[in-house]
RNA sequence: GGUCUCGUAGCUCAGUCGGAUAGAGCAACAGCCUUCUAAGCUGUGGGUCGAAGGUUCGAAUCCUUCCGGGAUCACCA
């Protein structure tokens, strides 16, 4: 079935070509969902038809919505306001409309077809010296949703994580667990194995601090005492160390970043997300070396006296860009190149995505241009879905100062409100403690979620750990307690034997709830098209919130069950079934589950 | 300083490929549960869309300048 405004559309352009004998061009014909303070369903813009017709705007209108009525059957009404032609559609349409996509119980969601692009979405690389923050929670929903949507636009998302396994801040942890640990494993203190390795990461930072005091105080120069600070000295041997594959450096490293590992797939877990594959900087960095060194031989990239290999940068507007440190060790775009290459071996993308803070947009520039200078034709497919940061009320998140917002307590909290929230409610007696449990777990994960992945991607967004997280407006369990009426209604027609109510017939006119919610229906195609476009999941985010609005206006203002009409009880019923079909299939792009009560 | 980015109600955000009287939620206030789950619904108040110019029939949206916040310009990641 055509989508109704590409009807319309072709229809105004005929209508202009009979009327005044004029070709308009299509970008000029802009249709629109009709405002909801006027009457209809769909309105034309004829401001930029009136150098044709040489008429007034609304007499234009006039002429243009008489012929759509006279034409196209769907049209049955229209009025026009201040130049604008308000389209209302007939009920016979909506009926029509709703039956298709009634019987497609994916409705929304698109199959792959021959011409699928694979994209590979790189999210979440975390180091692996400390745990999760709230802005790890934030790139690991976009991660994992935009792949989602990808998948649903019909094409083949592969999702990857590339982890920060090595480097200077895994050694300070090492350090620090040599001399202040006494041996304990995160089991002896029942921690979290990511956790227990970051409390020494921040024990490094304290004792370093100290050693840099009692330099200084002694005479020395703050910049000497940074980096003649024994603690720091040390380290430094240990990264030399690790890099020349000493033993027990090797499997000291191996052993924490096991336990950090172990900790990482206890919050993926919670969180819902995972990966197709994962990448490890130590394995993809030498590779990343040796493209260098090669470019450099062929004149690609030039060195200095000191054996810095660079690339200049200056003609794109940008700087001179560090390939290769001086002593020959590795960088982080040095890896990124390696990686990137590997990727592309790996799995032959159309695109790879990476899901990176905004404060390496540079990087993400320069990492395309060098790689297209080096001659891989795939650079240009290269893309950088840059997200925001989070703030909190009062800034920035500062490690130093104790402000990070951790992702494990922050999901504890979450569960431990929806809970309290869900008692104070009391409907969930006669529920075993395991569902309850469930059903909490679910709500919390849901307001999580929908709070961040609601914002558009790009911008920086704030939060407030004081004010938590909302559960009534527009908020992930508010979408959920929509949902869960739905299925408690229809629950209830299955107890009075009405099971069968797709076959609804004879309806001769259609309430404007039910009118509303049908044109929302209709919006949901063009919506996910435009999430996969924009590589961002808040327009579903704004169109899941009006879908459930609208739909608890329906609620509140029909009868269904108790609707003595057959016909219109069945419509209503399969209303009500889609709605929660569509917000289904809505949150689950977020990764958001829905309870089937609550 | 160069580059990029953001600035919409008290707060958090929509709207930004130009279209009607700029919308939601939270917070405040007033109503609605003997009737399909009140985590809901209805209503009230709240705005010089950072400022000034410009383009246009029409600007929160596009252009210029300015003001204010943030990011980045590392042999950190």
């Amino acid at each position: 079935m055509e989508r109704i405004d590409n009807t319309i559309k072709d229809a105004v352009i005929n209508a202009i070509n009979q009327l005044y004998n004029a070709e308009v061009p299509v970008n000029q014909v802009s249709i629109k969902k009709t405002r909801k303070e006027f009457d209809g369903d769909f309105t034309v813009v004829v401001f930029p038809f009136l150098r044709f017709s040489k008429k007034t705007p609304d007499l234009t209108a006039e002429e243009l919505g008489n012929f759509l009525k006279d034409n196209l059957t769907e049209v049955v009404d229209f009025n026009v306001i201040k130049g604008f032609l308000n389209l209302t559609l007939s009920h016979h349409y909506w009926l029509d409309f709703f039956k298709e996509i009634n019987s497609d119980k994916s409705y929304g969601l698109k199959s792959k077809n021959e011409k699928f692009k694979t994209v590979v979405i790189e999210y979440s690389s975390p180091n692996t010296n400390k745990p999760l923050h709230l802005g790890h929670i934030r790139n690991n929903l976009l991660g994992w949703s935009v792949s989602k949507i990808i998948e649903a636009t019909g094409n083949k998302a592969v999702k990857v994580n590339l982890v920060n396994d090595r480097g200077i801040h895994i050694c300070k942890s090492m350090l620090a667990w040599k001399y202040l640990s006494g041996g304990k494993k995160p089991e002896d203190e029942n921690v979290k194995g990511d956790h227990f390795v970051g409390d020494y990461y921040v024990a490094f930072d304290k004792e370093y601090k100290k050693q840099i005091a009692e330099l200084v105080k002694s005479g020395t120069s703050e910049d000497e005492a940074k980096n003649n600070a024994q603690w720091m000295k040390e380290t430094r041997t240990m990264l030399k160390e690790w890099e020349q594959g000493n033993e027990g450096v090797r499997t000291l490293w191996k052993t924490m970043n096991d336990w950090v590992y172990k900790g990482f797939d206890q919050t993926y877990k919670k969180l819902g997300i995972s990966f197709d594959k994962i990448y490890y900087e130590s394995e993809t960095y030498l590779r990343g070396k040796d493209v260098i060194l090669k470019a450099l031989k062929e004149g690609i990239l030039q060195q200095k006296e000191d054996g810095t290999v660079f690339i200049d940068l200056t003609k794109e507007g940008l700087d001179e860009k560090v390939l290769l440190r001086s002593d020959g060790t590795a960088l982080y775009m040095t890896q990124d190149i390696g990686t990137a290459i590997i990727r592309y071996e790996d799995f032959h993308f159309d695109e790879s995505a990476y899901v990176v803070g905004n404060e390496q947009d540079y990087h993400f520039k320069v990492l395309k241009i060098v790689l297209d200078k080096m001659g891989y034709p795939w650079a240009n497919n290269i893309s950088h879905i840059s997200y925001g940061m989070v703030e909190l009320p009062h800034g920035k998140m500062k490690s130093r100062e104790g402000t990070v917002v951790d992702a494990d307590e922050l999901i504890e909290e979450m569960i431990q409100t929806a809970k309290e929230k869900s008692e104070e409610l009391g409907k969930l007696e006669g529920f075993s403690q395991e569902e309850k449990d469930e059903i909490f777990r679910k709500i919390a994960l849901g307001a999580l979620k929908y709070f961040i992945l609601k914002v558009d991607a790009k911008k920086n967004m704030t939060f407030n750990p004081e004010e938590s997280i909302d559960f009534n407006g527009n908020t992930g369990p508010f979408i959920q307690y929509t949902y869960v009426r739905v299925q408690s209604m229809l629950t209830k027609a299955k107890e009075q034997d009405i099971s069968e109510f797709n076959d609804f017939e004879n309806i001769e006119k259609l309430e404007e709830s039910e009118i509303s919610l049908l044109n929302k229906f209709y919006d949901f195609e063009e919506v996910i098209a435009e999430a996969g476009e924009k590589r961002n999941p808040s327009v579903i985010a704004n169109y899941v919130y009006d879908l459930a609005k609208e739909y608890n206006r329906f609620y509140h203002e029909l009868p269904v069950l108790k609707e003595e009409n057959i016909n219109l009880q069945k419509l209503r019923l399969s209303l009500s079934e889609k709605t929660g079909l569509i917000i289904k299939i809505a949150l689950d792009l977020f990764g958001i589950e829905v309870p089937e009560r609550m």
